[in-house]
DNA sequence: TATCTATATTGACGGATGTCGATATGTGGT
DNA sequence: ACCACATATCGACATCCGTCAATATAGATA
C-alpha cells in the first residue's frame, strides 16, 4: 500500500499534477504546492541549491557551505533542513561530515510544473 | 540606453542567467532571481496565475477572479498587484473592468532558471 | 573517559507577509 | 450632478520567517 500523503515529501506530493498553466489549479493542490516554491523563494537557499548542484561529485560537505555564506552556522544548518524537508536536498551523513546532493527529478519536475513545457 | 536595473520588473531583471543547477549563482544574482520566485510561492497566487492562463482568451477579468475564492476583494486585489509587479501579470484596463493576462514568457523563463532544461 | 570537531536544535528577536474592514478612485448610466 | 459598481489603497492585526547566540548531539581520537 501507497504511504499516505502526508508522510509524502513537498515534491514526491506533487509529482503527478499538470504544468499550472493548462488547467485551473485546484485549492487543494495549489497548497501542496506552494510549499516547494517556497522552499526555494530566498536567495540563501537559491544559492545553496545552486552551490550544491554545481559542486564536484554533485554533492556538498556542509563545511564548504558554510564558508560561502556570511552567515552564522546555525542558520545554515535551518536553510539545508528546510530545502531537505522539501524533498529538494538528499542528505547523508559520513563519518562527522554531513554530505548534500540535490533530488535529481525535484527540480526539473517543480520546472515542469511552473510552465516550462508549453513555451 | 537601458533602462536602470532598478526599473525593471523582477522577471527583467532575471532573463539572462543560466539554469540554478549549472553555475553556482553569485549572491547578487540570487537576490534578483527570489523576489521572482516569492511571487509564486503562495497558494492562492498560484491558483491566480492558473485561472488567468487557463482562461478563455488567455485573459480573466478580476470579478471573476474574486468569485474563485473565499477572500475579500481587496485580497485579491494585493495579490495580483504582487504578480503584476514581478512582471508575471499583464493588466489593462477595459472600461470599469480591469483584465489580466500572463506575461507570456515569464514563466518559461523561470522554469529555465531553475534547470529544467539540464532534466 | 575526556576532549575536540562538525552539525543540529532551541529560544528569542525584528521584520516581512496575508488578511481584513474601511475608504478612496475611477467609470458608466440616469 | 448624482448614483451604482468595479477595483485599488490604507491601516491594523496576527502570524510566519530569517537570523543570531547559546546549547545539545554525535563521531573521531587520544
Amino acid at each position: 500500500m501507497s504511504k499516505s500523503l502526508l508522510e509524502l515529501t513537498p515534491v514526491q506530493a506533487v509529482a503527478c499534477c499538470s504544468p499550472v498553466t493548462r488547467d485551473p489549479l485546484s485549492a487543494e493542490a495549489a497548497e501542496r504546492i506552494a510549499p516547494l516554491v517556497k522552499a526555494i523563494a530566498d536567495p540563501v537557499r537559491l544559492r545553496l541549491l545552486s552551490l550544491v548542484s554545481s559542486h564536484a561529485d554533485g554533492e556538498a560537505c556542509v563545511c564548504d557551505l558554510n564558508d560561502a555564506f556570511d552567515l552564522s552556522q546555525p542558520t545554515i544548518s535551518h536553510h539545508l533542513k528546510l530545502l531537505h524537508e522539501a524533498g529538494l536536498l538528499e542528505r547523508e551523513k559520513r563519518g562527522v561530515w554531513v554530505y548534500y546532493r540535490v533530488n535529481a527529478g525535484a527540480l526539473s519536475d517543480l520546472a515542469t510544473l511552473l510552465g516550462g513545457v508549453t513555451a
